[in-house]
DNA sequence: GCCAACGTTGGC
DNA sequence: GCCAACGTTGGC
């Protein structure tokens, strides 16, 4: 199981700052509506786990901040409120479809750590975020990837590691090189394909109305076309900031 | 604002 | 089960 993850938030709906400001510096991971990001908030993402908060859709697009996990999957509340723009009529809340985590906010990365510097850094060739076309809103990695952008955001000391300590869990647990995420992540199309597919009996639910969904909620936040909604997904509930909406992701 | 890469929907 | 159309993501 991987120990580190990156969720991808766009900052105009809740980014690192608002994670900081919110109560008790946490907030429910809610919004995320693909399944591929669902299964690994609802199956592998666990207590402790460090996270890299990257902001998409911002300019620029970059490494925001650390996070950790304090709450594993528990149902996103957002599905079931039809005010919310996550709201998913489809989903029975005896057999909830979507799941959130609760992550704290642990260290902001000032200056931000460009996604341009990223991909001109050669050790974090095959990270998840930098592959094309790469949608993935919430994705494992590695702990040679997590130490090289630790490295880039310029902290000679893993705060999430600290955190670890400071709440007595074992950090002694080497994280070897367990390739996690990797694993879990398809290596090409079709097999994306697969394990999407494969993913939806799980969930018991059909996704249908969350596109609708997402559509709805982009409206409020941007005027214009279509376009898009942020990233992620959070927005939510709290609203310790301002809160844009977002869309899928997770926040 | 544009658009490439995707994911979802729905006809057949 | 295939696949065309459509909507979204998110960088540029």
């Amino acid at each position: 199981m991987p120990r580190y993850w990156l969720f991808k938030s766009e900052p105009e709906c809740f980014s690192y700052e608002a994670l900081e400001n919110a109560p008790n510096r946490r907030t429910g991971w809610d919004g995320v509506r693909n399944y591929q990001a669902r299964n690994f908030l609802r199956d592998d993402v666990k207590y402790g786990d460090g996270v890299i908060y990257y902001h998409s859709n911002a300019e620029p697009p970059g490494i925001a901040g650390i996070a950790v996990v304090v709450e594993e999957s528990h149902p996103d509340p957002t599905q079931f409120d039809p005010k919310q723009d996550h709201y998913d009529p489809e989903s029975d809340p005896n057999a909830p479809t979507w799941v959130q985590v609760t992550v704290e906010a642990v260290a902001p990365v000032t200056p931000e750590v460009g996604l341009p510097a990223m991909r001109k850094n050669s050790k974090l060739e095959g990270l998840e975020l930098l592959r094309t076309g790469s949608r993935l809103s919430v994705h494992p990695v590695s702990p040679e990837h997590w130490r090289e952008m630790l490295k880039m955001a310029g902290f000679t000391e893993d705060p999430h590691a600290k955190w670890l300590e400071k709440h007595g869990l074992d950090t002694a647990a080497k994280p070897a090189a367990s390739k996690p995420a990797a694993s879990k992540l398809p290596a090409s199309k079709s097999t994306a394909k697969a394990a999407i597919s494969a993913a939806k009996p799980a969930a018991a639910k059909k996704p249908v109305k969350t596109v609708a969904k997402a559509s709805v909620k982009v409206d409020v936040s941007k005027a214009k076309a279509n376009v898009k909604s942020p990233a992620k997904a959070k927005p939510a509930s709290k609203s310790a900031a301002p809160v844009k909406k977002s869309r899928t992701g997770g926040k």
